[in-house]
Formats: structure tokens, sequence, C-alpha cells
RNA sequence: GGCCAGUUGGUGAAGUGGCUUAACACACCGCCCUUUCACGGCGGCAUUCACGGGUCCGAAUCCCGUACUGGUCACCA
């Protein structure tokens, strides 16, 4: 019996040859140097840090050449899929502004003529270079059960051996395929393995992007290509896959370092050109117990992506650290070039650091805080009300039913040489402009007064202002100039200076008359520009404001 | 346990044999500026690059060993 015949016992179904999908899915006709990249995963449910680092960088890569991403969905594995998974996925990436150019656009659509996208609808396509490889005799049936296996690796364990199908452990290899067919007509359950023709005494090297020269001992495992199922193990997928969909650079986690080799094996087993590697260092955290961990789905919110796009932290800002995670020298060029944008920086593997990072929240925010500063006030303006309409419609509403004022309020020192760096994301605009409405401003107020706790003080310097001193029209230094007036008229000093030589022949300074007004018009003694607070409040407020406090 | 990789301050890191008495950024601390809070400015924060040996006139940088950390060893991806 030849293997040829083996092979159309085991896939009766298969159509076509493998030349077939080779010209279905040419080389794609792109310039020199073009990258082609993919995002993979599995639809689990939702993006996190470390995957979303991946896709940034996989798809920065082809925006820089010229190139193709795409966004592939392995769900070969049943067990892991989750409802809803791949929109997920899909919405995950639309929020960070990651676009694809090809693969799975929707959990009903994909574009793009190198699909389908989706591995559990490509199961003909595996099926015709499996049968390829049994016909070659690089692979064949294996009938061991579970428990042949279980007990393999046990004997394995106890005699200190490698533990895995391989040498003499590979019983199936050595069946005839009359044996073979024997057993397949009476109808034993069976799944594919590679004959593999490694040899653990030699070694393989890999030329990793960001790594540099690896060196593994040659994979000498049979491993499963196809699964009792009819599905493809991973190792199978990612090499078929990416061969036909013409991908050039696998950009992944480090977590797959250890199973390069299973797959340039079989790349050549395959005759199929390798494409060049790029692992990724994973994003770690410090976990209670101090130790390092890859961040993690299930016990780290903050790992989650959409957690980024609730707290309203800009997009532009998590690509900002990404970034500056990706390539270190990223963050000294931004400050070098204020005006350009990731787009415009050349991301280099070669920068990338090789170990996991940790994910530094601080920092983040630290970054978002630049971002937002650097906003002119009616960008921040349109940004913070997209965010509000999806998280705090009430405050949407606000802003929108006040929006010049709502601009002015948030341009308070702003388009300036140094920026205010006070919101560190959209959720946190609110606490600090609130009281600029009068929406906010009712109710049980809870006034934060610094030094002058003393009740008929307060009523003085407020009465005195409103009445003698406060004029709409005041340019800022004659408003300033009459605060001092006003101290010095109570018994306050008006000059800090002289004030801070002699506390003592004071009941306070001038500071403490302008936290005085600043806390009857905000409640709040931390607050920008007090002159444009006022300004922007208007007299009528103002009295209110007052009148009501006392 | 086997295999692979990593180890520079609280964090991210620069650094590839002499220019390093170890950049820069975040955090933290101090001072200054200042009508509050911020912003900003200045300064402090690793006598030392996990440890031990070696090579060399010279090592964070090269070699060996040890320790520790991470990854991986599935009909998971």
């Amino acid at each position: 019996m030849t293997d040829k015949e083996l092979a159309e016992l085991m896939f009766p179904d298969v159509k076509h040859d493998t030349e077939y999908y080779e010209n279905l899915y040419p080389e794609r006709n792109l310039k020199e140097g073009a990258v082609v990249s993919r995002f993979a995963p599995s639809p689990t449910g939702f993006v996190h840090m470390g995957s979303l680092l991946a896709a940034f960088i996989a798809s920065k890569v082809p925006k820089e050449t010229e190139g193709v991403f795409y966004l592939r969905i392995e769900d070969t594995d049943g067990k892991r899929t989750v409802e809803n998974g791949v929109q997920g996925i899909i919405d995950d990436l639309k929020n960070f502004e990651i676009d694809i150019d090809e693969g799975v656009v929707s959990e009903t659509e994909q574009i793009g003529a190198y699909g389908p996208y989706i591995q559990s609808e490509r199961k003909e396509i595996y099926h015709t270079y499996a049968k390829y490889l049994v016909e070659q005799g690089l692979a064949y049936p294996c009938f061991c059960s579970q428990e042949e296996i279980d007990e393999t690796r046990k004997m394995q364990e106890l005699n200190k051996e490698r533990i895995g199908i391989y040498g003499s452990y590979a019983k199936c290899r050595f069946l005839t395929n009359e044996e073979r067919i024997e057993k397949i007509k009476k109808g034993e359950p069976y799944i594919l393995r590679l004959k593999s023709p490694g040899d653990f005494n030699k070694k393989i090297v890999l030329n990793d992007l960001v790594r540099g020269k690896i060196e593994f001992p040659e994979n000498d495992m049979d491993i499963v290509l196809i699964k009792s199922d009819g599905l493809p193990l991973y190792h199978f997928a990612h090499v078929i896959d990416d061969h036909l969909m013409r991908t050039t650079h696998i950009l992944r986690g480090e977590e797959w370092i250890s199973s390069t080799p299973v797959h340039l094996q079989l790349f050549q087993v395959l005759g199929f050109k390798a494409p060049k590697y790029a692992h990724l260092g994973v994003v770690m955290k410090i976990d209670e117990d101090g130790t390092k961990r890859k961040l993690s789905k299930r016990k780290d919110p903050e790992a989650a992506v959409s957690f980024y796009h609730e707290q309203g932290i800009p997009v532009e800002a998590v690509k900002l650290y990404l970034m500056t995670i990706a390539n270190s020298n990223f963050e000294g060029w931004w400050d070098q070039n204020p005006t350009l944008g990731i787009d415009d920086f050349k991301f280099d593997f070669k920068k990338m650091s090789v170990s996991g990072s940790l994910f530094d929240l601080e920092k983040l925010k630290n970054i978002s805080r630049s971002y937002i500063s650097r906003l002119k006030a009616n960008e921040l303006y349109e940004k913070a009300l997209v965010w509000a309409k999806e998280f705090d419609q009430e405050f949407a509403s606000i802003l929108e039913k006040y929006k010049d004022f709502s601009i002015s309020v948030l341009n308070i020192e702003r388009e300036q040489k140094k920026p205010r760096k006070d919101f560190e994301s959209f959720s946190s605009i609110k606490k600090h402009i609130w009281y600029m409405y009068d929406e906010y401003f009712n109710g049980d107020l809870d006034y934060d007064f610094g030094k002058i706790h003393n009740r008929e003080d307060i009523k003085e310097i407020l009465n005195t202002y409103i009445t003698k001193y406060f004029n709409e029209n005041d340019d800022k230094e004659v408003w300033f100039n009459k605060i001092k007036e006003l101290s010095n008229e109570l018994g306050y000093c008006g000059d800090m200076k002289e004030y801070k030589l002699n506390p003592d022949a004071y009941k306070g300074s001038v500071a403490d008359v302008s936290t005085v007004i600043r806390v009857a018009a905000t409640t709040s003694s931390m607050t920008p520009d007090l002159y444009e607070i006022l300004r922007l409040l208007g007299k009528e407020r103002i009295e209110k404001r007052f009148e009501s406090f006392m």
C-alpha cells in the first residue's frame, strides 16, 4: 500500500491539491521591503495590554513600509472561544484606532483576497496540506489513546527522559500502511502527527528580530498536526496560514519562542519560505506577593484595554505609552518633536526591550496628562464630549448646552508655552471643573477654606469685595491690584514678600484673602487662575454664590 | 527536571571595551517661583551595573561558573 492510498483514505473530502491554493493566494505584489504582518488572537473575549502592544507594533510596521496588516481569528480550540469574543477584539482595536487592511472586520464580515481569515473556516485548506504531507510520507496517523500517551509520559518522567512523542516513543510511526489502513477501516480514532525529520543533537538557529540569534536543538517530536476534531493544532495552522496569507513578519509574544523550532521545521517540511520572527517581551505586573508575572486578563482590570477606553484615557496617550515601552528612544524623540506624531517615528526592532517590562499605570497617566495638555481647548472639548456621551450622559448634555462656555473653561491656562497638566483623563475633567456649572453647584456644598476660618472675617471679605472692589470689566492686573487693596483695607498684607518677613503683623495675607474668594466661588481652594474663573462665572453668578454661602 | 531567554536606582531604561565620577523619563524628597493648586526652574535620589572568578593597561560592556527571575515542555493558543 502506498502513502498516496493512505492519504486518499484519510482525506477523502479534499478536492484540490496544494498547487491550487498556491495559485489562489499568490505572492503579494508589494514594493520592496513592504511588511505583511498580522494580529492573530483567539477569541477569548477582550484584548489586554500585552496583546495590544503586539497588535500595535504589528500594525505600525506595515504602515511604515506600505505593507499590509490584517486580523486573523484563531479559533481552532472550541473550548477557548467565548461568546462575542470576536466582536470584543474588533471593538477594542477600533477603540484604539488600530486599523486593519484585511481580515475580520465584524462578526459576519471579512475583507481581503487571502481569506477566509477565521481558522475554523479553513479546514479544507489544512486538510489539503495534511494530505500532501501524508502522501510524501512526512506525516502519519496516530492511534494512541490519551491513556497510552499519559503512560509514556509517566515512564519518561520516571526515567528522567525528555517528555514527548519522539524516536521509539512514536509507536504509530512504525506501523505499516497496511496496518494503518486496516485500523482506519475498523473505525479506530486517530490524529495526524508529523514524522519529524529533526535530530535533537543538531542545532537550529532562529534569527529573531528583537533578540538576535537564538540556538535550539532541532525539534524531533512528532507533534500533532490535526486533532481528532479535524481541526489543526496551532503550529500547523500558523504555518499554513502565514504562508498562504503571505505574511512576511510574525510579531508575537515571547511565550512562542520555544515553539519556533517546530514552526521552522514545518515551514521547511512543507517547502515554504519561513517568515521573519520578532518575539516581543510581554507586559508584566508585580503581584501582591511581590513577584513579577504576566499581566492577567482575569486578575487585572487595568489589563483590559476597554478599561482605558472607559476611563477616558485618550487612545493617543495609550499608544504613546506603548511606543515608549516598545522603543525607549521614542520619549526623547517626541520631546524633541512635539508637533509630530507616532506615525512619524520609525519603529526599530533592535531597540525593543528584550525582557518583559512592568506595566506602569503612573507613567501612562503622566503621558496622558502631557498629551491632554497639548490639545487645543476645542479639540479637548470634542474628545471629552465623545467620551462623556458614552460614559457620562449628564455631563455630556451639560457640555453641549454650554459649549462655548465649556471651551473657555477648558482653555484656562491652556494655550500657553507651559500649559496646565491637571487632566489625566476625560473622566477626571469633571472633578476639576464641575463648580463652573450651576447644575452641579447646588445642594450641600462642602467648602474647604484655608487659614481663615472665622465666619465673620469671611463675610467681611466677601462683602467688601463684592460691594467695593468687584468690576467685571477689570483686566487682570487691575483686578489683582484691587485684591491687594482689599487685603490692606481689612488688615491683611497685600504684599507677599512683606508678609513673609513679618507674618505676625497681619491678620493674614493676600493669599488668604484670595483663597476666601476662591472658595466662596467654587468651594475649592485648589483651582486654576482665579481671575479667569471669576471672569467666566460672571458677576451675577458670583453674587449669588456669595449670598448663598453667607 | 530538560530546553530557551533575561538580570543596570522604587519603575521604564540609555549604554555594544576607554568620551560613564552610569544619560533620560516617571515616581519620590528638598529648595525656588507663586494670590491657592498646578505648571515651571534648580537640586537630591545606583561609589555602581545579581554574585563569584577570568581575559585585558582598562569591563556594566568579552568569557566561564553560581544564584535568581521569566517563558516553554498538551489532541491550548
